[in-house]
DNA sequence: CTTCAATGTCAACACATGTTCACAGAAATA
DNA sequence: TATTTCTGTGAACATGTGTTGACATTGAAG
């Protein structure tokens, strides 16, 4: 009984708790529940914290909702830069394209799960800012595609209706993916077959596609 | 002052209060409110009826929400048949169905943000409806698909394969027409006009596909 | 070791919430 | 007209909410 501390009451980290605070709001939205349907004492509750605590590292739940936002774009970001280059040193680009986005989606569940459910269901101040990231992403794989050699004389408002095309059909399997438990492997990768097949299709597609400019 | 009724503080009408605890619902849900984040008290308020006359229509708040889907879904699937009768007739399906289906939409509105809002929002009974009815308008398309000529021989597999994108695509832009405000006449305008590209993008590839069954 | 900012605790606030109960007036039925 | 069934009202409940204020303890800096 050397260094039996009295009582660990106190967290005692240093900057800990916000990031607790953070990640904890993730995890109990990542169930059935939506940003404005969680509450300030249930999510300080979880976190093992005094309610007046919070205040300490938000001003309000509101600045907690653009935390919130930011970490997960800052993920989303992070990831589609690991995607990218995956992307660019591969010799099937559509396989692993879906492969290493899925994965990467795996590992930041919660945050993407937040991203889903805020995309339609939430404030306004949010929703605004997954469109505009959105867009981000849209744009940033409309320059990627312009890389293709047969891509190369097409004019930038077909490239951006193609990368739109694209986007939209990654998203709606990622958000099934999070849709379902992240256990189920099996629907994971019927999923992620689905997803390329879909992306081939399009690219199919393209060689054939006259622009009515 | 011959029919001057003392007060018309009860409103009378036989079965009105339903639905306009179901219309209310929907309207203040059209801002920026997920389900979870709408209040029984709100909603009365809204309505202009005491909290307690909410459960002479419904058992309770859950009751209420069952009661949304079922209305929203209703709202649906007249949708998809007006526009599957209007796509029948026509020389340019494509277009047809495009048109014919953001005007649908656009006359409910609200019930359609609903739909958008919790598909991946709100509670997990409501989240499981929305995919179910979701797959069910896939298989349809399926089916629709089937009747056209240069399809006719293709497996049930790729038929829903095709489906699915082509939900997904819509989904997508039905989504984004939603989240603008409904006086945005160019913004739709837009967006009709990219999802009549992205389905002819889709049809483009639909002949060169080999099933890899 | 002292000092000080950071971070926690406890008590309290004013107010909102979902729901129940006993009651009242209107509409439909007889 | 008398009666019963719907549907609305008012007060009340226990509990939950976001937030503030005064105080305590910690870990690091001097």
């Amino acid at each position: 009984m050397s260094e039996a501390r009295s009582r660990p009451r106190r967290s005692s980290r240093r900057g800990d708790t916000r990031k607790a605070l953070i990640n904890g709001a993730f995890t109990l939205l990542d169930g059935q529940k939506s940003f404005d349907g969680l509450s300030q004492r249930e999510l300080t509750r979880y976190v093992g914290i005094v309610p007046t605590a919070f205040y300490r590292h938000f001003a309000s739940m509101d600045e907690l909702g653009q935390a919130l936002v930011d970490e997960a774009f800052r993920a989303l970001r992070q990831i589609l830069e690991d995607v990218r280059t995956d992307v660019r040193g591969s010799k099937r680009p559509v396989s692993t394209l879906v492969r290493s986005l899925l994965q990467h989606v795996r590992a930041h569940r919660s945050a993407f799960r937040f991203i889903a459910a805020e995309r339609f269901g939430g404030a306004g101040g949010i929703r605004g800012a997954i469109r505009r990231e959105m867009r981000l992403v849209q744009a940033e794989l409309a320059v990627e595609l312009a890389r293709f050699p047969y891509l190369k004389d097409w004019s930038s408002t077909d490239l951006h209706m193609i990368a739109a095309l694209m986007v939209n059909a990654m998203v709606a399997i990622v958000e099934e993916v999070l849709d379902r438990s992240a256990a189920d492997k099996a629907a994971e990768a019927e999923l992620m077959a689905l997803a390329e097949k879909h992306l081939r299709l399009i690219v199919l597609g393209i060689p054939h596609w006259r622009s009515q400019a």
